[in-house]
RNA sequence: GCCGAAAUGGCUCAGUUGGUAGAGCAAUUCAUUCGUAAUGAAUAGGUCCCGGGUUCGAGUCCCGGUUUCGGCUCCA
C-alpha cells in the first residue's frame, strides 16, 4: 500500500502500481473526464503514470497553465500525425505548446507549400484523427535506437535534436501512426482535443537560425470544447477593435504616407497634442529628478559613430551615410542620441561635485528595421525616444538606478500599466565574446541593476544573453491588445561609451577618473508609447490626457454664438475644446460613441439651460446635469492642472 | 530579408464562371426650425495599389513590383 497526499494534505491509501488517472477516478468521474494531466511529487507528468511509492498529486485540468500546456503540446503531435497523413514525406522540426495554442516547425517534400486555403483539410484531418481517441504511448528508447527509428523515416532534424540529448534520457510518444521524439508529458489519447483551429503559418528558421533552412511553421489553437474556441476567436475580434492603428485612424491621431515612406509615422495635430502633453507630463518629472533637456541635430559624422563603436557592429544594417555633395563628407542619421549626449559631457572640464550630470531629450532617431518587421506605431523607422543619459561616479550608480525606477514607476503608474513584465537582460555567460567592456565592469553593473530591483521589491526576472552588446539592462514590457509583449521603459547601464568618448571628471583626489553612463527611457519611444497606451485605453483618454477635453456641441445654428462664447472662456483658461456644430449629428455621435476620445461634452441649448448654465455629459453619454459652464470650466482646469503638475 | 495573406470612393465593405464599377456612413446642396440614440430630398465623389501579359473584352486570370496585415529572424 502507498500513501496519496492531496493538495490539501489529505491523505489516501492505494495499492501500488495504481496511476494516477485510477486515484482521479477514485475521487469523483467528473474528476476523471475533466483533468488532463498531474503533478507527481511537484513533477508534472501524464495521467497514465503509475505510482509505486507514496508521493503527493495534484491534478490538472485545461483550466490550469499546466492542463493548457500539456492540451496544446499533444495537439502539436495531433497536427503532425495530420500533416504526415496530407503531406507524404513531411520532415518535422519542433512541435511546442506556446502561450495560446501550439505550432509545428515542418519541412515540406520539395514543391509543396501549405496556404491559407488548406487550413480547412488540416481542420478536418486533425478533428477526425482526434475522434478516434487514440492513446498516446510512451516508450523510453536508446539513442542508438532512436537515431536509427528516425533515420529510418528520413527525419533528419529530429536526429539532430537526438544527437545533443542524452543516452537514457530519451523517449518517444506513439499515437496511432506517428510516432515523435518527445519529453511529454501528454493527454492520455486525442480524444479530448474536441474543438480545432490552425490560426496561421509562417516561415521560421530551423532553430532560429538565418543561415539554416527554412521551415514552415504551422500554429494552431485547440480547445476541450467547441464553445471555447468560439469565445477565442470571439475574443481576437474584440482585440481588434482596440487595435491601436485603428483608433488612431479614427481619432485621426497619426497616419502613414507611401509616398513618406514605410515606418515613417507622421503626427496629426490631434496626435500631436497628445503627445505634447505626454511630453510636458514627463518633462515636469524629469525636471524635478534634475535632468537638463537638450535639442541635438538629426544626423551625425560618421566618425562619430566609428567613435562610438556603433558603427563597426551596426554600420552595414543601418542607413547608409549621406554625403555632402563637393566636399565628400559623410553624415549618418542618428540611430540613437548616446553619442551626440557624449559630446555634451565632453565639453568642459567636470568636477565630480557636479555628477550626477543628467542630459535628457526627446530625440528622434531613425533606424533601419526590416520591412516585414514593421508594425503600426509600435515598430517603426524613425520614433522619438523621451531619451536621457546620466554620468556618475561609480559610487552613484546604484542610487542613479534608483531613482530611474522611481520615475518609471511614476509613469506607470499614472497610466495604470499594473500588468507588465521587469526584465533584467544579462550577458550570456557562455558567449562573452559578443560583449564589449571588461568582465569586471559587466559583474558590477548586474550587481548593481539585481540590487536595485531587489530594493525597490521590483518582481523582475533575468534574461541571460538579452543584454545589449554594451552593457546590461533592466526592461519592461507591456502588453497590447493581442497580448504581444512591448518593450517600454527601459534602463542601461553602459561602461563602453565613457571609454570610447574618453569622458573624465576629476575626482576629490584631484586625479582623473571615468564617469559611468546610464541609458534611460520611461517611456521607450513616444510612438509606442502611445500605441499601448491607446489599446490599454481604447481611446478613451484622461481628462488631462485628451487631445481636446471637451467637445461643445450645439443642438442647432441659433446656439453657434452661445457655443463660441463658452469656448472662448475655455481657451482662456487652456483647455482645449472646439466645437463640433453639427447640430443634427448629436445624437448619432453620442450613441455610436463617435467622440468618446473627449472626456467631457456639452451640449448646448437643452431646455432647461440658461444664459449661463449648459447640460454636460461624461465620455459615453453619461448625462451630468446642468451647470454653470465658468464654474464647469474651473473644475476641468484645476483637474488638469493637478495633474500635470505633480511636481 | 523569409513564409503566407490582403489592397475597390474620405471610412467600413459588396462585386457570382472575365461582359457598362455598387452599398452604408462621411462630404456638398436644397428643404425643414424640426430632431437630443439617425428630419427629408438631391448631388458629387473611383487610373478598382502600380507596371506588364493573356483575351474581342480584365476589378476578376497570369507574371513582376509597391504598401499593409499575421508570424519568423532582427531590435544600438
Amino acid at each position: 500500500m502507498i500513501t496519496v497526499t492531496f493538495p490539501d494534505n489529505s491523505t489516501r491509501e492505494y495499492e501500488s502500481g495504481i496511476t494516477a488517472l485510477q486515484i482521479a477516478e477514485s475521487l469523483s468521474h467528473q474528476l476523471a473526464r475533466e483533468i488532463v494531466s498531474c503533478a507527481i511529487n511537484g513533477k508534472t507528468t501524464e495521467l497514465t503514470t503509475v505510482l509505486t511509492e507514496d508521493a503527493t498529486i495534484k491534478f490538472f485540468k485545461f483550466e490550469d497553465e499546466e492542463g493548457k500546456h500539456t492540451f496544446w503540446h499533444t495537439s502539436a503531435h495531433l497536427l503532425a500525425e495530420a500533416l504526415q497523413q496530407l503531406y507524404p514525406g513531411i520532415e518535422f522540426g519542433i512541435g511546442p505548446a506556446i502561450e495560446n495554442g501550439f505550432y509545428y516547425d515542418v519541412l515540406l517534400p520539395e514543391g509543396q507549400v501549405i496556404k491559407e486555403s488548406d487550413f480547412d483539410t488540416i481542420n478536418k484531418k486533425m478533428a477526425e484523427l482526434a475522434q478516434k481517441g487514440e492513446v498516446l504511448t510512451k516508450n523510453n528508447i536508446t539513442k542508438k535506437d532512436a537515431l536509427a527509428f528516425f533515420k529510418e523515416r528520413g527525419q533528419e532534424l529530429k536526429l539532430e535534436l537526438i544527437n545533443e540529448l542524452e543516452d537514457g534520457t530519451i523517449s518517444t510518444y506513439t499515437q496511432g501512426e506517428y510516432t515523435d521524439l518527445c519529453r511529454g508529458p501528454h493527454l492520455v489519447s486525442t480524444a479530448p482535443i474536441k474543438a480545432i483551429q490552425i490560426t496561421s503559418i509562417s516561415a521560421a528558421y530551423w532553430r532560429g537560425d538565418q543561415s539554416r533552412q527554412t521551415l514552415t511553421r504551422v500554429y494552431g489553437i485547440s480547445f476541450p470544447k467547441k464553445k471555447m474556441l468560439e469565445e477565442y476567436l470571439t475574443l481576437l475580434e474584440e482585440a481588434k477593435k482596440r487595435d491601436h492603428r485603428k483608433i488612431g485612424k479614427e481619432l485621426e491621431l497619426f497616419m502613414f504616407s507611401e509616398r513618406v515612406g514605410k515606418g515613417l509615422p507622421i503626427w496629426l495635430p490631434r496626435g500631436t497634442a497628445l503627445r505634447m502633453r505626454l511630453q510636458d507630463f514627463l518633462s515636469r518629472i524629469q525636471n524635478h529628478y534634475g535632468y537638463n533637456l537638450v535639442i541635438t541635430p538629426h544626423i551625425g559624422s560618421k566618425q562619430l559613430y566609428v567613435t562610438s563603436g556603433h558603427y563597426a557592429k551596426y554600420g552595414k544594417d543601418s542607413f547608409q551615410p549621406i554625403h555632402t555633395p563637393d566636399e565628400g563628407e559623410e553624415y549618418m542619421l542618428k540611430p540613437m542620441n548616446c553619442p551626440h549626449h557624449c559630446e555634451i559631457f565632453a565639453r568642459k572640464p567636470r568636477s565630480y561635485r557636479e555628477l550626477p550630470v543628467r542630459i535628457a531629450e526627446f530625440g528622434t532617431v531613425y533606424r533601419y528595421e526590416q520591412s516585414g518587421e514593421l508594425h503600426g506605431l509600435t515598430r517603426v523607422r524613425s520614433f522619438t525616444q523621451d531619451d536621457a543619459h546620466i554620468y556618475c561616479r561609480p559610487d552613484q550608480v546604484k542610487d542613479e538606478f534608483l531613482r530611474v525606477m522611481d520615475i518609471i514607476n511614476i509613469v506607470f503608474k499614472t497610466f495604470d500599466f499594473q500588468d507588465f513584465d521587469a526584465q533584467i537582460s544579462l550577458r550570456d555567460p557562455q558567449n562573452k565574446t559578443k560583449y564589449i567592456g571588461t568582465d569586471e565592469n559587466w559583474e558590477r553593473a548586474e550587481n548593481a541593476i539585481i540590487e536595485a530591483c531587489k530594493e525597490k521589491g521590483m518582481n523582475a526576472h533575468i534574461e541571460y544573453g538579452e543584454a545589449a552588446f554594451y552593457g546590461p539592462k533592466l526592461d519592461f514590457m507591456v502588453k497590447d491588445a493581442l497580448g504581444r509583449k512591448w518593450q517600454l521603459g527601459t534602463i542601461q547601464v553602459d561602461y563602453n561609451l565613457p571609454e570610447r568618448f574618453q569622458l573624465e571628471y576629476v575626482g576629490d583626489d584631484n586625479l582623473r577618473h571615468r564617469p559611468v553612463m546610464i541609458h534611460r527611457a520611461p517611456f521607450g519611444s513616444m510612438e509606442r508609447f502611445v500605441a499601448v497606451l491607446l489599446e490599454h485605453t481604447c481611446g478613451k483618454f484622461p481628462l488631462w490626457l485628451a487631445p481636446d477635453q471637451v467637445a461643445i456641441l450645439p443642438i442647432s445654428e441659433k446656439y453657434i454664438d452661445y457655443a463660441n462664447t463658452i469656448k472662448q472662456h475655455f481657451d482662456t483658461l487652456g483647455i482645449r475644446s472646439y466645437i463640433d456644430d453639427r447640430s443634427e449629428k448629436i445624437g448619432r455621435k453620442i450613441r455610436d460613441n463617435e467622440i468618446k476620445h473627449v472626456p467631457y461634452l456639452i451640449v448646448v441649448g437643452e431646455k432647461e439651460q440658461t444664459e449661463s448654465t449648459v447640460a454636460v455629459r461624461k465620455q459615453g453619454g453619461e448625462n451630468q446635469g446642468t451647470i454653470n459652464y465658468k464654474e464647469f470650466a474651473n473644475k476641468v482646469k484645476k483637474e488638469v492642472y493637478d495633474m500635470i503638475n505633480i511636481f
